[in-house]
RNA sequence: GCGGAGAUUGCCGAGCUAGGACAAAGGCGAUGGAUUCAGGGUCCAUUUCCGCAGGGAUUCGUGGGUUCAAAUCCCACUCUCCGCACCA
């Protein structure tokens, strides 16, 4: 379909309001949902599945008769709008390239420096792409009512929020606590991937080490392990002898530690006072106490030890660290190594040294020491490691770590997989934050409420149920509030930003009455709790308003009740342990009854040429190039018919041009279409019951939302069908004329622009197939004996096709013989036990044939008869059709015509 | 490791929840034919092997088992893919 076509009906249909639903008590109601863009770019092939699928729903639900909703609002919570508005401020080469390509697409070269400018402020990025968005929905076609739309930063929607976190904290669901991140030192915050530099190639994350407290005569010296299991292993310890050590006073110790490390320390735990700087060489040579020990090891100077790793202080474990046992042989230490785990493979630092060469060649030491932490972590067994003995690596791991806890001998001491800073170069290391306000999703009242949700919620394929209730069943306390990013206030702390996931589980709620709860906002400056209250729980209001607030607060409740319990929600896999996760459980926790989510579609991967899209790859494909190149409608059916919902969707070359192929023959079909008068005959007869049949099942499966089956039926078979009909010598719109509106009503859920120019061009050019209903009571237009005709023809022909491949002779005439009166008989005599006599011969032979009789015959001999000349047509033979009236040896059986080729 | 999904004929991909007409849909590719046809488009046919009569043989990751009957159920094994969190 040209553009221009696409074009003409976007904006007809936004003209006349036509998918801007209002409250009709004489249709059931369908609200269905696909999640709020993140407005920080613009969207490619893959973002554009979720979303068309949710429009093809909404189309095909307005069809069938419902009262559709089909909202769409944008997210703007969180970092990313405002570090990437941060890096454009800095003059960021590459941030600046990858938004210069973004414009290129849809801007004029001249004015691209100029929008890139504005950028500068980060509310200008998100308007920006919301623009480009919408466009880029309307375009697709998508039946959107864009009168609801708002976005996260909208201060009524943060009202909302706001109303949700006070429901959660006043039961009981909001707690305070410690929590680990990501912080830049020199700019006294925390940051995310986007503010590390290069964090998006190599992802630094956070690893728990356990920091062991040495007692030595004067001082503790604490080392930060990943291994504590290896304890009882311990020969001596490391540090460096070049760098600066610290010593500070913590839960009355004296612990000394690197310099660098004693910052993170001060800013992972309470109470630690700074003593003084410690000369390293004055701790060499000093002894110092394992924990449930009583050997005392010896401090050695190392240049190995990192001071800026952990605590600069490291333990020795020659018997299980291949780096400890090759220093000891370099340098000549002879402290005896002690074995504190055991693997049945034998597996052992001195088997693998051997194994790679490692005491001349060090090069494979890191693959060495990942194999032998692989073995013994999943294999191993504590020995020599007193009461832990016998304990498996992962089980005596944690309680070593915990009794060493317990007993002040250790604290958890956080580290960076890698050394991080952040763009601006500013270092990045872990702190915990001791006030960080959580989610608490663990308590059992909820998460049995949550499981009811699921289990009475449809799923959308079946098999994402079970991996709900998984993902529910991992939830426990989630971080919900940040010190930084776009989003709402916590209402009880001023001092934190909800993070962008949790602002976001109920928000599908606003979009039923978002007119009028704006009024309210724009009226009073806030939407007071009771008026909350009363619209979405239902409660009283208790405080006095004036008639305006009044009104609109009734009809905002009136919209909601009508409205929610968000019928259908769309969206991919990746959201199920997270945003989909805190969707059910919000709602369980604040709603009930119908305004609980009723039904989840997951849609799978899309990929681009056989690769998972990304920029490195090259091979983003946006939605605006695809609407151009190719054109709406085409990505649409691709979408819907290129794969299952489920499964992964390959956007490929060759894909889409048989896509294309398909889709131009229907353009020419319809371009050609002259609304002769109806045909009359067998054939047409054929074509009418199986398109009514092709209907049915192409109805069938969409309620089941078997979206790529229905399409195949309703689309790729009529078509099939249609090349049929041409074959039969028919006339194609004579066949088309009885069942053209129909069809294009079924298609136009996935082709809705194809079909709103050709409903007009041929069948009514004063309304919109687009929200045409469709009569979904065709049983009766269904001949199912003139489907089965058709079918027995094309066995018969295929029959003899593949006897005169077989037989060597060049054939001229078929004869075929079709059972009569004489097998009729036999089977309802032989069926009733009744057996005459004459017909006992034709056991062995009816036997024979048994399970490919025909137990619902058709009138074979007038099928073959009338359509003879087409089988003579088709085969290039003579055709001559006897009905057989005598006993045979051989019988012709009802679906087993005798066909003999001469 | 934990949790989940899967392994189908040249390729992609249905079918396998309720085992029987499954040599296994559909598409792509390949081959042949038709079309006043340019090796392009469209249409038709063929595409595991054998067969001069619509038949037979061997197939659905590997190896067993249940059954009159298994791609479909059960067990074991091998391999592949995805998620594991604070990131939108």
């Amino acid at each position: 379909m040209d553009r221009e076509i696409e074009e003409k009906w976007r904006d007809e249909w936004a003209k006349s309001h036509i998918f801007e639903p209002s409250i009709d008590d004489t249709k059931p109601k369908f609200f269905v949902t696909v999640p709020w863009p993140y407005s920080n770019g613009s969207l490619h092939v893959g973002h554009g599945r979720t979303y068309t699928l949710g429009d093809i729903i909404a189309r095909y639900k307005r069809l069938t008769g419902f009262n559709v909703l089909f909202p769409m609002g944008f997210h703007e919570s969180g970092t990313p709008i405002l570090a990437f508005s941060e890096r454009i401020r800095n003059g960021d080469p590459g941030t600046i390239k990858l938004y210069r390509n973004y414009l290129m697409e849809y801007e004029n070269p001249s004015d691209i420096d100029g929008i890139i400018e504005s950028f500068k402020n980060p509310q200008n990025i998100a308007d920006y792409f919301s623009r480009v968005i919408v466009k880029d929905f309307m375009d697709l076609g998508y039946s959107i009512d864009w009168t609801r739309k708002f976005t996260s930063a909208d201060p009524f929607y943060q009202e909302i929020v706001k109303w949700q976190f006070m429901q959660l904290e006043s039961k009981g669901l909001i707690k305070k606590g410690k929590y680990p991140i990501l912080y830049s030192i020199n700019d006294e915050n925390a940051v995310g991937e986007d503010d590390i530099k290069d964090g998006d190639t190599d992802k630094v994350t956070i690893e728990e080490f356990t920091g062991v407290l040495f007692k030595g005569d004067k001082y503790y010296l604490i080392a930060a392990s990943l291994r504590p299991e290896t304890l009882f292993g311990v020969t001596n310890l490391w540090i460096n002898s070049d760098a600066q050590y610290a010593m500070v006073r913590y839960n009355n110790m004296d612990v000394v530690m690197s310099a660098d490390g004693y910052t993170k320390f001060s800013l992972q735990h309470d109470g630690i006072e700074y003593i003084g700087s410690v000369n390293p060489e004055e701790i060499i040579g000093e002894k110092f106490n394992v924990p449930f020990q009583d050997t005392p090891v010896d401090v050695i100077g190392a240049d190995f030890v990192d001071p800026d790793n952990g605590t600069g202080v490291v333990y020795s474990v020659p018997g299980h660290s291949i780096f400890d046992y090759l220093y000891y042989g370099r340098n000549n230490i002879k402290n005896s190594i002690k074995k504190v785990v055991e693997v049945k493979s034998k597996m052992s630092v001195e088997s693998l040294v051997k194994k790679y060469g490692l005491e001349h060649n060090e090069s494979k030491l890191k693959e060495a020491t990942q194999e032998l932490y692989k073995e013994e972590f999943y294999n191993g067994v504590l020995i020599n490691s007193g009461p832990y003995s016998g304990m498996n690596v992962a089980a005596g791991r944690e309680a070593i770590k915990n009794d060493l806890i317990s007993k002040n001998m250790a604290v958890i001491f956080y580290e960076t997989t890698r050394k991080a800073v952040t763009r601006s170069g500013s270092r990045v290391i872990v702190a915990v934050l001791k006030d960080q306000w959580f989610i608490d999703y663990s308590p059992e009242w909820l998460k049995n409420k949550a499981h009811e949700v699921i289990n009475s919620m449809r799923f959308y394929p079946e098999l994402y149920r079970k991996l709900m209730m998984d993902a529910i069943d991992w939830l426990k306390e989630r971080p919900c509030a940040r010190k930084r990013g776009i989003g709402t206030r916590l209402p009880f702390d001023e001092n934190w930003v909800i993070e962008s996931l949790s602002d976001s589980t109920i928000y599908m709620l606003a979009y039923t009455n978002k007119k009028e709860l704006k009024n309210i906002y724009d009226r009073l400056h806030s939407i007071p709790g009771d008026i909350l209250d009363y619209v979405l729980l239902g409660k009283e209001i208790r405080n006095r308003y004036d008639d305006y607030i009044m009104e609109n607060a009734r009809s905002a409740k009136k919209e909601f009740d009508y409205w929610y319990g968000n019928d259908l929600r769309i969206t991919a896999p990746p959201h199920i342990s997270n945003h989909l996760a805190f969707f059910i459980m919000n709602h369980a926790a604040i709603f009930s009854g119908s305004k609980l989510p009723g039904g989840l579609m997951i849609s799978g991967l899309v990929i681009s040429n056989g690769a998972k899209i990304s920029k490195s790859k090259g091979n983003v494909i946006s939605l605006l190039e695809i609407i151009n190149r190719y054109s709406a409608d085409i990505y649409r059916l691709f979408m819907a018919a290129g794969a299952d919902i489920s499964s992964l969707l390959d956007w490929n070359e060759k894909d889409i041009s048989s896509v294309i192929k398909r889709y131009s023959y229907f353009i020419g079909l319809l371009d050609g279409y002259s609304g002769d008068n109806p045909g009359d005959g067998y054939i047409y007869d054929w074509f009418r019951s199986s398109f009514y049949k092709n209907l049915k099942n192409y109805l069938g499966y969409m309620e089941s939302m078997n979206i790529r089956d229905a399409c195949i039926s309703i689309f790729y078979n009529v078509m099939n069908d249609l090349k049929n009909v041409e074959n039969h010598g028919g006339n194609i719109n004579s066949a088309l004329k009885p069942i053209l509106a129909d069809w294009l009503k079924a298609l136009s859920p996935v082709i809705p622009f194809s079909c709103e120019e050709y409903w007009h061009r041929h069948i009514d050019n004063k309304t919109f197939v687009s929200v045409q209903p469709i009569d979904t009571n065709i049983e009766s237009r269904i001949d199912s004996g003139i489907i089965k005709s058709e079918t027995y023809l094309n066995r018969v022909i295929s029959d003899i096709r593949e006897i005169i491949k077989i037989i060597r002779i060049k054939p001229e005439k078929a004869v075929i013989t079709v059972y009569g009166t004489k097998q009729e008989d036999f089977i309802k005599g032989y069926m009733a036990n009744s057996l005459e006599r004459e017909y006992k011969s034709m056991i062995p032979d009816y036997m024979k044939n048994k399970n490919r009789i025909d137990p619902e015959p058709v009138d074979e001999y007038s099928i073959i008869s009338k359509n003879k000349e087409y089988i003579e047509s088709v085969l290039k033979i003579e055709i001559a059709v006897v009905k057989s009236s005598e006993i045979l040896k051989k019988n012709p059986w009802p679906g087993r015509p005798l066909i003999e080729i001469q």
